[in-house]
DNA sequence: GGGTACATGTAATCAGTTACATGATTTA
DNA sequence: TAAATCATGTAACTGATTACATGTACCC
């Protein structure tokens, strides 16, 4: 006779990566959500900082449901919507992370810096209009953050996004003063290089 | 008889990545390269702001090769390295890009602010102990970048490096700043929230 | 009732990451 | 000459992006 032993019938955790993390911190904050929910949410708040496109919000949650992580339901009605929803241990994964404060350093993305890094060979016009636009878009962003502020300054229990926000906001504001700069003193052209191979 | 028609032997350009162009760039700043070589350039630069680990290095210029974008070549000699130069459509291609004054927005990809604004379930002892380490790291990462814009001041012709760097100081210290702040004046915890489901 | 914008999803592709594997050089 | 470190690469996987496709609600 076979004795079956006990095991945990939880599939292996395939180690979560930051959008899991989003996904599932957000379904924690809002309770049960659909994709399109999570899609609004992030559109407006940790979006700005990590955004991904729409397609991953129907992709990711269906893994954290194999893992275990979220519980997927569907409306009986029209639409028949996903629903996911955080079950226990989806919240043990999340205070695990959360409590670990390690976190590897944070990346600027921004390939406007890039284009600046490279543009030593460029003409000074092109750095001249490459920093006017940037000026102009941190701009834009800088009073969308300013407006967001407003709005959750009001509200209870969201200091830790508006804090977060805050972040946002020294951000573009540095950035703001970084590209005003370049505009007024604009780096020096180096000599010009050797012709590339072939 | 068969009348070969004109045409442009050179594969369709895939739309090239920000890690496209990054290599092609440090390329074009360098001249020619071993994928070792721009790991090391990019370790003590750009990278700071974009990395990707190294066997992008080796698979990446393969990719901008086949586009026509590079040519490898072989030392004769025993590593019989890869070594890798930009051509002239490798230049036309950086410079079109260098010449669209437009990019897409920055993103500050940071898993420690992600943990910041996920953190109002978590205990203030928790929320400290980040904010402890992101000072810690901040700081140092903050004097690297003194020590090499040190070092870039000396050299004539990386003006553009230099400025690039700036806005990675000024980062630095708005994050110092901040997470400062989260240490002494700690958001709020929000009420305690209903349980998850299941 | 036709158009437009919002909403929902899937499939194919591709870039990026992880893991592995080994070779060459220096140093103890 | 063994160990350690530097250097070089490939393969497999998987996460992310692009593109497509269609459904539903609202507005004129």
């Amino acid at each position: 006779m076979v004795v079956s032993a006990t095991f945990t019938p939880v599939a292996r955790l395939p180690s979560l990566s930051p959008s899991s993390y989003v996904v599932l911190g957000l379904l924690r904050q809002r309770g049960p959500s659909t994709p399109y929910d999570l899609k609004q949410a992030i559109a407006s708040s940790i979006g700005y900082f990590w955004d991904f496109p729409h397609s991953q919000l129907y992709v990711e949650p269906g893994r954290l449901a194999d893992a275990g992580l979220l519980v997927e339901e569907r409306e009986a009605d029209g639409r028949r919507r996903r629903i996911f929803s955080v079950t226990d241990r989806g919240v043990e994964a999340l205070e695990a992370w959360l409590g670990d404060a390690n976190a590897s350093p944070a990346e600027i993305r921004d390939p406007g810096l890039l284009k600046l890094f490279f543009s030593g060979s460029a003409r000074p016009s092109e750095v001249k209009a490459l920093a006017d636009v940037q000026v102009r878009e941190h701009r834009k962003r800088l009073e969308d953050y300013e407006a967001l502020d407003t709005r959750l300054a009001d509200q209870a229990g969201l200091d830790h996004q508006r804090r977060t926000l805050r972040m946002g906001l020294l951000f573009e504001r540095a950035a703001m003063a970084f590209w005003e700069e370049v505009l007024t003193d604009p780096p020096e052209a180096p000599p010009r290089r050797r012709p590339a191979r072939r």
